[in-house]
RNA sequence: GGGGAGGUGCCGGAGCGGUCAAACGGGCCCGGCUGUAAACCGGGUGGCCCCAGGCCUACGGGGGUUCAAAUCCCUCCCUCCCCA
């Protein structure tokens, strides 16, 4: 395999473990198994899912076959990575549901031909007790809580339950049975990986590579982005939200978004992007991951969106549209509307100043409205023209 | 099995008989500024009532003491630590 090729490969990765091993496999010829574990907690995907998606599909285009494991099984006990409290337990048809959903989404970023979809409950289901019991034989107790935020929750005082402690052996187990080439995982998998390399090797098996991509920051540029924390982008949402909530994104993180999924050729195009002007350079990205996610058209249509209404302070002409009677409330119709979700918020909002009627604030905490059209703003993003009859 | 600590709003965390819809921080919302839904600054942040005022629900669950409880007592559930 050529130079440039394995650079791409490796770009981006926090790890290679060993990088050796990663370059004889690439060197070999063989059609490689690169596996990819998700667990189905929740039923959307977001852009950190999306790092890896991204680089399984550059496995792909050389030829690669990327073995996808929904982890509907492990997303009953809940991986412990990184998270400073226990996961909530979760029910099997929640946990179908979303299954169902998140392999949909996956399916989008991924090559079909070259994807294999395993459920881990096919074999962790009809597993008896002697045979898990055989793998926890496998590693240590000393080796599992050695990792770092095991050993932070013990220090914090926090529970750490049994099965959570167990549950990078069933991540691991999942390599055996898939006989995974190489483990692709972000950083905060790097354990669960090695020890899925040990395993392996405990089974008789070639040990897996073990390859990691930085963690994403989400939206707060502090934690990892993911649902419970609330600081994510997905690709189901509107382009406008995703291109505004990219514009959100701190200046200085925004790079490492572009890095990470703007598919650029090189770190090169990211070293130019920092010379501009810090507004500008994050236009051009938000443009870019926007297109990439919701085609070309859309990400000019969120574009537009953003300078007009954001920008600008425009009122769009696409909004919804509600009736209200001659005398009613207008804080009162909103409310019930579903725009805000309650008097007492609309009120609070009114005497801060984020109500406006056809471009004019209001100080009225209870507006009383009278016939005819008004289009009113609620805050920077939400519109609704209200017809009174 | 024994001993100790603790469970508070979206989250972290004060309060330990009234002045508590609950300090402080984070988050979120609104506003200002601007180059943006960045950064920074200011304000707000249970619900209901046309609301400078009033009412209703809230401090793990249930019960009790008291004119009055997040604060005291009983009981149940949950977590952490130490010893065995």
């Amino acid at each position: 395999m050529d130079e440039r090729k394995k650079n791409r490969l490796k770009r981006n990765l926090t790890n290679i473990i060993e990088e050796e091993e990663f370059f004889e496999l690439l060197d070999s010829g063989r059609e490689l198994r690169i596996k990819l574990g998700i667990d189905p907690t929740a039923s959307l995907i977001h852009l950190g899912h999306l790092v890896l998606f991204f680089k399984l599909r550059e496995f792909q285009e050389e030829g690669h076959t990327v073995c996808l494991i929904i982890g509907d099984f492990t997303a009953q006990i809940g991986d412990p990575s990184g998270r400073i409290s226990a996961r909530p337990k979760m029910k099997k048809e929640e946990v179908r549901e979303n299954a169902k959903n998140i392999l949909e989404k996956c399916m989008q970023f991924l090559v079909k031909e070259k994807t294999k979809v395993y459920y881990n409950s096919e074999w962790f289901e009809s597993m008896s007790t002697s045979e898990l019991f055989e793998l926890f034989s496998k590693s240590t107790v000393a080796k599992i809580i050695s990792r770092d935020d095991f050993k932070k929750r013990m220090e914090q005082n926090e529970p750490l339950f049994v099965h959570e402690f167990l549950y990078p052996f069933l991540q691991a187990y999942d390599s055996v049975v898939v006989r995974a080439d190489i483990e692709l995982g972000g950083n905060d998998q790097l354990f669960n990986l090695l020890l899925g390399r040990e395993i392996m090797r405990e089974y008789g098996l070639k040990p897996q590579v073990c390859i990691t991509t930085p963690i994403l920051e989400g939206l707060d540029g502090k934690l990892k982005m993911s649902k419970t924390y609330g600081n994510y982008i997905s690709p189901d949402e509107k382009a406008e939200d995703i291109f505004g909530k990219l514009m959100g994104v701190d200046d200085n993180l925004i790079f490492k978004y572009a890095k990470l999924l703007g598919r650029y050729e090189s770190d090169d195009e990211i070293e130019d992007l920092k010379k501009l002007h810090p507004f500008e350079a994050k236009i051009q990205i938000a443009f870019r991951i926007t297109k990439i996610l919701k085609g070309e058209e859309e990400a000019k249509r969120a574009m537009d969106w953003f300078n007009k209404v954001i920008r600008e302070r425009e009122i769009p002409e696409d909004i919804p549209e509600i009736e209200a009677n001659e005398g009613d409330i207008l804080q009162k119709v909103l409310k019930e509307k579903g725009f805000i979700k309650s008097v007492s918020e609309a009120i609070r909002i009114t005497e801060s100043g984020g109500i406006y009627i056809n471009g004019e604030q209001i100080k009225e905490k209870f507006f009383q409205l009278k016939k005819g059209e008004y289009r009113v703003r609620i805050g920077k993003t939400k519109f609704v023209r209200v017809k009174v009859k």
